[in-house]
DNA sequence: CTGAAAGCGCTAACAC
DNA sequence: GTGTTAGCGCTTTCAG
């Protein structure tokens, strides 16, 4: 492979002019600049950025680590994010990440001299936070507390109208099914805000309205099946279910169905996420999202600096399909 | 950070022997390794692998172009060569390029001197086949001809299981959506079978039988109602259609109830790739399709060297379900 | 078993 | 405008 040296030599010039055609950095006379180009054009040479990145200290690279793939949530974030991603020319990185191995994939970003890191799995271990922090890493919802609020999401308002409308087509026996273990709900703001909301409204919430599970180790539909299924064998009577995101929504729907459960009418199901083919099932899934595009713009223009270090809200939307027109007998 | 010198100092041994205990290549003293172990526990020492890319000319990452990222087919066939490429240490960059954004993709995998490329797209221009194999990349289906018989899918026998039930089922009158454009369908050998064997059984094959469109440039499921809204809007009579992917088949069938016509009553629909909420849908999606686990794992394989260079078969199956059961009146 | 020397291909900082 | 000099942090090679 032809390098910097001998295009230099071949347009009878330094290394540095060739650098400074590049990089279009730096002041070269434009005949200069043509001979050099021509060069490059004639012999096809593409600089070798791991050279550069050794140098400059830093990649172009930005990971992003996710619990589970099985999710086309995470292809819609890749997505948005790889549209903006390429404005900067920041090239994209996907890691699935759950406990044990958190550490390995962090080291592995690490090691890469990563520009930034978009998390959507745990919360990353302080050492590795250190360590992200010393190549110059931006971050986004690595850790707890000051990070995990640059772009944090808000579900309330949201939340709030979708409960309303349930409220007012007669629902009252509400449950979440949280779909996964406490560790990870424990990062999440809305199985706290339904619960105060419940209290609010002074409906009672009781032991089993939030029903924890194995996601991600299981997959969400999976996930979401197994939860009805269970409802079902105890014969349990509600009216809505939140399902933490839209394909356990799915699975949840699947197996009432197959339960002869019809939704709505038996029961309204409310996912999270959006995802595009929410509205290719029957019932169309009702879901509360935030704008993905608008998510990964953010994501990346923080890491390329572009946005305000104090980390911008995100606030979800309700979009209130058929399978959330619960009919109270 | 804290680099290989200072380890070497703490420990009291020369950067060699820190690399020998890194790497794990190389004689090294027991006690050696323990003490230099030790230091770099507690620096928290982590390899900078850009400098180590940078000497040995290459690095740990594999490419995966593809045409577009709607489509949740190609969120498995990342996740099953994740899981494949965590065996060997490969991480994951996933790019997506169609046409003209081709070209400056290539120059980026190839300036970071990827350890394979997997290829979903457009064929690669010959100049940056070049390149890529002068930087000892491997190419899955990266050119035409002897590139791209490495792993190749053989849809044939699906297809004639498929072609042969429903004509056992009283289809006679098949259309086949590729959905694509005809210089991206050139590169696939299933419109070429569907033509081949309708010849052999004698059944006509009509102008605009073959339904092409503009896919990957819109997505596969605005692309597949489309045109199901275009043949219903001609009125055009037919037993079974096949698109060339399941989201496309989704689209098709979502625009085909709406327009009134019942799957698989008045027409079978059949997919490609079995994504894997085919069977969440209504009526369950029948499809043809390869083991995608099967497939990233022999991508990921061969680019490690472990597989051989002649290129493995990977034959796809005919997933018969629900969309396929066509009822001749 | 361990270390010293010589770069990998590029860029930063300064001279000319 | 252009060139020279030093490395970036690591591995390779060869000498002890």
């Amino acid at each position: 492979m032809i390098d910097r040296k001998e295009v230099a030599k071949l347009a009878n010039v330094s290394c540095m002019t060739v650098t400074r055609v590049v990089s279009g950095k730096g002041y070269v006379a434009e005949k200069t600049r043509r001979r050099v180009q021509k060069v490059i054009d004639e012999t096809g040479y593409i600089p070798n950025k791991i050279a550069a990145n050794l140098v400059s200290r830093k990649s172009n690279r930005i990971a992003i680590i996710v619990p589970e793939l099985a999710n086309p949530y995470y292809l819609q974030v890749v997505e948005a994010m790889m549209a903006q991603a390429k404005k900067y020319g920041y090239v994209l990185s996907i890691f699935k990440a759950y406990e044990e191995e958190l550490p390995e994939v962090l080291e592995e970003v690490i090691s890469n001299r990563v520009a930034g890191v978009v998390n959507y799995t745990l919360r990353f271990p302080p050492r590795y936070i250190k360590g992200l922090e010393e190549i110059g890493a931006r971050l986004i919802r690595a850790g707890e507390g000051k990070e995990s609020r640059k772009l944090s999401l808000d579900y309330s308002g949201a939340m709030r109208e979708a409960m309303d409308f349930l409220i007012s087509r007669g629902a009252r026996k509400m449950l979440f099914v949280a779909g996964l273990t406490e560790q990870f709900a424990s990062y999440d703001s809305r199985v706290p805000f339904f619960c105060e909301y419940m209290r609010e409204k002074g409906l009672r919430l009781e032991a089993g309205d939030i029903l924890y599970g194995d996601y991600p180790l299981r997959d969400a539909y999976a996930v979401g099946q197994s939860a009805a299924e269970e409802l079902l064998r105890q014969g349990r009577r509600f009216d809505a279910v939140f399902c933490i995101n839209d394909m356990m929504a799915l699975g949840f729907m699947r197996a009432m169905k197959k339960g002869g459960r019809r939704i709505p009418e038996d029961a309204a199901v409310i996912g999270f996420d959006n995802i595009r083919m929410s509205d290719a099932f029957e019932p169309e899934l009702a879901t509360i999202a935030a704008d993905t595009e608008e998510e990964g713009r953010l994501c990346v223009d923080f890491i390329a600096g572009r946005a305000e270090q104090k980390g911008a809200k995100l606030a979800a939307v309700f979009y209130p399909r058929q399978s959330a027109f619960f009919v109270k007998r």
